[in-house]
RNA sequence: GUCCCUAUCGUCUAGAGGCCUAGGACACCGCCCUUUCACGGCGGCAACACGGGUUCGAAUCCCGUUGGGGACGCCA
């Protein structure tokens, strides 16, 4: 619950010009977790300052996805709230009141110059070997000037001074950070279509609304130099900073949509049978440790173990395999109930139709052999369908006369079983084992082949029992008979 | 090119001058458990980028080099 009381406001700020990706998702946890903890307020504000790219479905996907993972926010464009509206393209008024500001004050000043000016300007200082600045040619025009540019028709942005000055950044995350003096050039406020730019749209939102702390990605680290420049110029005390290192590619590069061999696209994630806790968990520990030796955090745990402090340096690799093995923990551990409501996208129409007692049996029967819920149509099939479909090493497992043998034994068997359970069904193949003389793989191995199908799953009394008496009879039957579908 | 950040096993990381013969986890390998596979347990492999300082003592502090990354936009 929200505390009226707490300073703490922070906020995430994704652009609608995609899906939500996994640094994304793992910025707007370290927010919510953040503001949760400190009972504040976690604020979602809609970026969508780039007309071209920005779109409503985008948006919506975006909300989507946090939902999905359970990060809910106390304001924002589908909430309202005190200090709205937040899609920037709705803030349009404030920014140009804020330029105006700056620019009556000679902090700003109309600029002329073309798309086309500028590149070939910027090209031309790259080869010669100049910072490829802003060279400031319109901050000094007369008011005649800036008229009759005015009266040409050509584009009119609105750009920043930039003074010859140096700025120190006290990270939360990195201590003291000094800019150089002529880091940067003269900047633009806001573009000749009226829009604001990030730098600009960024402070005026967050000191409109009131962010106290900024937790983002290190990316934005050489940004942060010219947002101090703008709250000075504003006179706004700026928030505190924290930035987390970047996620990154196997190869060491930022982890974008382009260099995809892994997926960063938290639905690609969602759809490919992973669950919500899982990725969350897996992506704290990415640039965060808490302190001691848990590999896992359930959010409960991480509201418990967050700080700002506690935020490593360096960019960390995402490592699928590691995220799998956290997913694959989560769902071991699930309930069948749990795992009923995660898995209900991917269930097969057999499934569905089964009774909520039934299904939450099988669910926790093949939940040991899950590693995402995608696996869930394969790992039930041989409990579902009428006959297993015979995977190419239980075809080999059974392709014996002692493998049909203790098939054929376990059949009568269990044919003549009076009650059926795990037990009964145990002991029956203990009997045929001792029988036969056969143990350990060669006995339990052919008939696990012959009941589903594979050479894996669930514990052997269990499968039993999950397929009942009938279907177990049946399936060794046919195996000792050499018949095969 | 310029500026900024960063540097411990393949990967995520612990480590705030002596507790470090550098700890944990994933992955990989082996053994055990289970009359099978998996799960689990135990064990193994495997790292302080390099060079100078400072100090009785450095993975830890300072400087440099090298590597990696990010940013230099009317993208965010």
């Amino acid at each position: 619950m929200p505390d009226p009381t707490s300073k703490v406001r922070v906020r995430f700020a994704p652009s609608p010009t995609g899906w939500l990706h996994v640094g994304g998702a793992r910025t707007a946890y370290f927010n919510w977790l953040f503001a949760r903890q400190h009972h504040g307020r976690f604020v979602l504000r809609i970026e969508d300052t780039d007309v071209a790219r920005s779109t409503p479905e985008s948006e919506q996907a975006v909300l989507d996805d946090l939902d999905w993972l359970g990060l809910d926010h106390d304001e924002g464009p589908d909430l309202g709230g005190d200090h709205g509206p937040y899609r920037q393209s709705e803030r349009l008024a404030i920014y140009r009141e804020h330029a105006d500001r700056l620019t009556a004050r000679g902090a700003a000043y109309p600029c002329f110059c073309t798309d086309a000016e500028l590149e070939e300007r910027q090209e031309a200082a790259r080869a010669a070997g100049r910072p490829p600045h802003y060279d400031g040619r319109c901050r000094l025009r007369t008011p005649a000037e800036r008229e009759a540019l005015r009266r040409e028709g050509r584009p009119e942005s609105v750009r920043f001074v930039v003074e010859p000055r140096e700025w120190m950044l006290r990270d939360e995350v990195r201590g003291a950070i000094h800019f150089p003096a002529g880091m940067v050039g003269d900047f633009v406020l806001l573009r000749s279509s009226g829009h604001p730019t990030y730098n600009f749209a960024c402070v005026v939102d967050d000191a409109g609304m009131r962010i106290s702390h900024v937790i983002r990605a290190e990316e934005h680290l050489p940004n942060t130099a010219r947002q101090l420049m703008l709250y000075d110029a504003l006179q706004i005390e700026p928030p505190r900073f924290a930035h987390a290192p970047l996620i990154l590619n196997a190869d060491r590069s930022k982890m974008s949509k382009r260099t995809g061999e892994v997926a960063v696209a938290v639905g690609d994630w969602r759809l490919a049978g992973f669950i919500p806790e899982a990725l969350l968990s897996y992506l704290a520990r990415l640039g965060f440790h808490p302190g001691d030796d848990r590999e896992i955090l359930t959010r409960e745990e991480m509201l418990e173990a967050f700080a700002l402090e506690r935020i490593g340096k360096s960019g960390a690799v995402f490592d699928p395999a590691k995220l799998r093995w956290v997913n694959a923990h989560y769902l071991r551990h699930a309930s069948g109930r749990q795992l009923a409501g995660w898995g209900a996208g991917f269930l097969p129409d057999a499934a569905r139709t089964a009774t909520p007692e039934r299904l939450e049996a099988l669910l926790e029967g093949v939940r040991g052999n899950l590693t995402t819920l995608a696996e869930l149509p394969q790992e039930l099939a041989p409990f579902l369908d009428e006959m297993p479909v015979f995977e190419p090493d239980a075809r080999a497992a059974l392709d014996s006369e002692a493998a049909r043998e203790v098939c054929g034994a376990l059949a009568d068997q269990l044919e003549g079983l009076a009650k059926w359970s795990a037990d009964e069904v145990k002991s029956a193949v203990q009997s045929v084992g001792r029988r036969l003389e056969r143990k350990g793989r060669e006995l339990l191995q052919p008939v696990r082949a012959a009941l589903t199908g594979r050479t894996h799953g669930p514990e052997l009394p269990r499968v039993a029992e999950l397929l009942g008496q009938d279907r177990c009879v049946a399936r060794l039957q046919a195996v000792s008979r050499r018949f095969l579908p």
